[in-house]
DNA sequence: TAGGCCATCTGGTCCT
DNA sequence: AGGACCAGATGGCCTA
């Protein structure tokens, strides 16, 4: 893999967030956590979570002012709203064990993604919208080798006049070169870049020149 | 220091 | 009801 520094943080405990968010560490893969069960385990309670900001204020605000069921409808209805806090709470906190776990495996497949797209250096890192970027003018150009190499067997150049897959690898409008740099390439208006709905998504790049991040 | 990228939290919506 | 998915907000880290 990449980059392994990070910890799966395998907690789902507040406190080991907040201090996985200001993890100093630079390599930014992802990795999966080690299990989804083993995310869900000790969130019930608010009572050390540090908690995101928002709540905590809320939360910490909701306990001190009801501490003795003043106003309200007494000290039993100061506990079950307090329940019914924690309950909300509780269910927040597995939603965001939940949450954090799909981007976890969102970022697998993006990794493992990486890891079939070719980089020029070797170890350079592509952004998550670069992969994809980059992938979708790759699958269009491998596909458009095929094509042409499949119209070159049958015989003379088919109607669009291309003689080989290698001119068309390297011609001024082509997608990107397997065996060039993939940063090289530029958009073609056949290409699948050229035509996306969405001109501006698409950039005119395939890939930028990496960054190091590591 | 500004801007880019990223992880996480959060509330809303949809689906099972 | 609970889970999945989504988009906006927030804050940290890194690079130019």
């Amino acid at each position: 893999m990449r980059g392994a520094a990070e910890s799966p943080a395998p907690a789902g405990d507040d406190e080991l967030l907040l201090l996985r968010r200001r993890r100093a560490s630079p390599a930014r893969s992802p990795s999966l956590p080690s299990s989804a069960g083993e995310e869900e385990e000790e969130e019930e309670d608010d009572e050390e979570a540090p908690a995101p900001p928002g709540e905590a204020a809320l939360s910490l605000s909701l306990r001190r002012g009801r501490g003795r069921g003043r106003g309200g409808g007494g000290p039993r209805a100061a506990r079950t709203a307090e329940a019914a806090q924690r309950l909300r709470r509780s269910r927040r906190l597995k939603a965001n064990n939940r949450e954090r776990n799909r981007m976890h495996h969102l970022n697998a497949a993006l990794d493992a993604l990486r890891d079939v797209l070719p980089t020029f250096p070797e170890d350079a890192r592509l952004t998550k919208i670069e992969t994809l970027r980059f992938a979708h003018n790759y699958i269009w150009a491998l596909t458009e080798t095929l094509r042409l190499a499949g119209a070159a067997r049958l015989g003379p150049p088919g109607p669009d006049g291309s003689p080989s897959p290698a001119s068309s690898w390297s011609g001024g409008a082509a997608s990107p070169a397997p065996s060039a740099s993939p940063y090289a390439c530029t958009l073609s208006p056949g290409s699948p870049a050229g035509s996306a709905s969405e001109p501006e998504a698409w950039g005119g790049r395939c890939a930028p020149p990496p960054r190091r991040r590591l």
